[in-house]
DNA sequence: GTCTATACCAAGATAGAC
DNA sequence: GTCTATCTTGGTATAGAC
């Protein structure tokens, strides 16, 4: 029993995922949604815009989520990174490389053509710096130090992904995943 | 006195630095390249799916030029890689966070849409990997090492570029070199 | 609040004169 | 090889009945 808006939005993220938002039509949305035109704009009033960035917020929040859950279940946070990028090479090779974070398929498109969705991607970015930069420093990381190193980790998942998607491969990501985990762990003891 | 042809593609390339590929529209590169409708197909009959894999393939190189050039000036590669972040982030700065890799801009819009452009990234992508691992070898890292390291420093680069652009800042960047920097030289002295 | 029809515009691509 | 005019399609957005 979901409602049409969070089909829409849940459509709307699949579509972002494999497509990117300049690539995918709002008539795609309303046919994988199963909702009519008019819909999109009676919740979001704005357009494709208001709409994107609502996909942006909530799939970004849903993923900082997904994190404080691995990291809450593994213990210490070095193997918590470890087993995220584990957990996303697994679903990549699972969705034939397309179930992938939207909000890095979106960012660089957006970035110097849309402010809104521009504000919104950092938004998401910096919910995952804090999220991940608590960890760290709790874990005994000076807290500059510790957001610098989460940003760090950030860029390399993003940019793991990338290559992962254009490669068809999660050779690299795994690989750049021990990196990371080997990258905090030296941080961590020193 | 440029070729009509080299206005067209570095038109595009610009144009895609900024909007990515399905942001830019081919009367966009008509109108920055001064060149009618008609040459972009005479040059590239496939249309923009053709023009795109060149403009791909043409900046890969060029950068990956770039890069043994800095490496060269360097004289050991963790400095290099250091180099090679601090360089890029300037020139983002310089140019209102625009100035970045169309590679990676484009890759995650098209990786599962355009199947002759994801091939054209990977290629692009496996020019860097074996330039950069080439000179980890040559500092003593094994190959396997060595691919998966630079692979990694990859993911870096571009996922940095990633969060510089929608947080318009290069702290974030820089730092994210450092931590390369100290990743490659880990690397090298065990 | 749901749905259909449609307005309006920009996109990629093509034809054919020069 | 250059350029203009145009075709066709598909995009976002809106109007208005129900």
């Amino acid at each position: 029993m979901t409602s049409t808006r969070e089909r829409i939005v849940a459509a709307t993220g699949e579509l972002f995922r494999s497509q990117g938002f300049n690539g995918t039509s709002l008539k795609q949305v309303t046919e994988h949604a199963g909702a009519p035109t008019g819909s999109i704009y009676h919740f979001f009033p704005g357009g494709k815009e208001e709409l994107a960035a609502a996909v942006l917020r909530e799939s970004g929040l849903a993923y900082q989520q997904l994190f404080e859950m691995i990291a809450d279940e593994s213990g210490d946070i070095a193997t918590a990174m470890g087993a995220f990028f584990t957990g996303a090479a697994d679903a990549l090779e699972e969705t034939d490389f397309i179930d992938i974070c939207p909000i890095g398929n979106v960012a660089r498109e957006v970035a110097s053509t849309h402010e809104s969705l521009r504000v919104a991607t950092v938004d998401v970015f910096n919910g995952w710096a804090n999220s991940i930069g608590g960890r760290l420093q709790a874990a005994g990381i000076a807290e500059s130090d510790a957001e610098e190193l989460a940003n760090t980790i950030i860029s390399a998942i993003e940019g793991g992904f990338m290559l992962a998607r254009a490669h068809r491969s999660t050779d690299g990501l795994r690989a750049t995943g021990a990196h990371v985990q080997s990258l905090v762990e030296a941080a961590i003891s020193t």
